[in-house]
DNA sequence: CCCGTTCTGGAACGTTCGTTATACATAACA
DNA sequence: TGTTATGTATAACGAACGTTCCAGAACGGG
């Protein structure tokens, strides 16, 4: 009948939505199900709670992040690596999104256990997959692959940080001008 | 009479210790008071609305990383650099707090101009004081400190947005060898 | 076409929130 | 010492929240 996943990412992409314009206090389960043109009977019937409508925002913001990823063996290491850096920078509405999605997450969170596993597990496979660029590339031997990487995704993230809240002194041309002054030591 | 600032810290505290160990949902007004061992009566009377709470919650938690920078022209501006980069990394209590003050105030700045702007500024501001200390310490020429300190500070956050969710990857030791490796380029 | 399942809207429930009001204690000052 | 201002506890209020419930629409298999 109707198209159980889709459903769900209409109401998960409302929610991000949401968290990413008004903050994670104004995504309350009716505004949420209004923002999608839905009602809370219909919310509720996808997501049990609200915990797990959280969750789900949070998964579904990483995929939509990993789908942009260049992929197969067609495009160079070397760009998919910096591609994928590129990724973690808030200098597009889809990219900010997923910042704020992540950091109203992370203020969930706390004391949450199975939140904040879910926010490290994340972090792990972006280690995982950069790391695996980073090797692919010869930028590192493959047993210093992983610190690289912890270092690529750091210098990346921190600029996002910066950045986030002060647009007016990080446009995109500016975030993505200082990552590159980062890589090109590591000769990328 | 009452001390009042001491009251109003004695309430932030609160509020932060409360924040760090269960997250914003629990930071309510009645929480926030018990914590501090008072009631709602009370906070009103020190803090208008919780917004209000909030900001002055966040800004003592910044006052009290910045009383923790190493003062005066009696220790190397070297020292003071890496030690003040060393504040931003969560490698005990206090540090840690800190953090998760910040990305709950940041999740609640999102939609609010005034609270956005106020994270900007504390960005801003540690800007200028490590930028000075690049300064200070030879480090850059002067019109290429700016770039240098955003650059150094992008590696602590970054370091320590892996490290808030994932301390068994990262204990302290880690972080701090790792922000050495970032610096040692720099010839700190 | 009918029946059972799936899906959705809408209303209701109990709880908890931020906030306000009030009563009482305590301290400062005349 | 009487009076005023200040500090705090307690209770209450209306609003909004997450959640539950139910009626009915939409759909699919027999």
């Amino acid at each position: 009948m109707v198209d159980v996943d889709e459903r769900r990412l209409q109401l998960t992409d409302a929610a991000a939505r949401l968290i990413a314009r008004a903050g994670i206090g104004a995504a309350t389960m009716r505004e949420v199900a209004a923002e999608a043109g839905l009602t809370t009977g219909a919310l509720t019937h996808y997501f049990a709670d609200k915990r797990e409508l959280l969750l789900h925002t949070f998964q579904a913001s990483l995929d939509g992040r990993r789908s942009q990823r260049p992929i197969g063996e067609a495009v160079d290491a070397r760009v998919a690596l910096r591609s994928s850096l590129e990724g973690a920078l808030p200098i597009d509405e889809g990219r900010r999104r997923h910042w704020m999605v992540t950091v109203a997450f992370c203020a969930q969170a706390a004391g949450d256990v199975e939140l904040a596993a879910a926010q490290r597990d994340a972090y792990r496979e972006f280690r995982r997959h950069v790391e695996r660029l980073v090797v692919e590339a010869g930028i590192a031997p493959a047993d210093d692959a992983g610190r690289v990487a912890e270092q690529l995704i750091a210098q990346a993230d921190g600029i996002a940080m910066q950045a986030l809240f002060d647009p007016a002194s990080w446009p995109g041309a500016r975030q993505l001008a200082m990552l590159r002054t980062m890589l090109t030591p590591l000769g990328l």
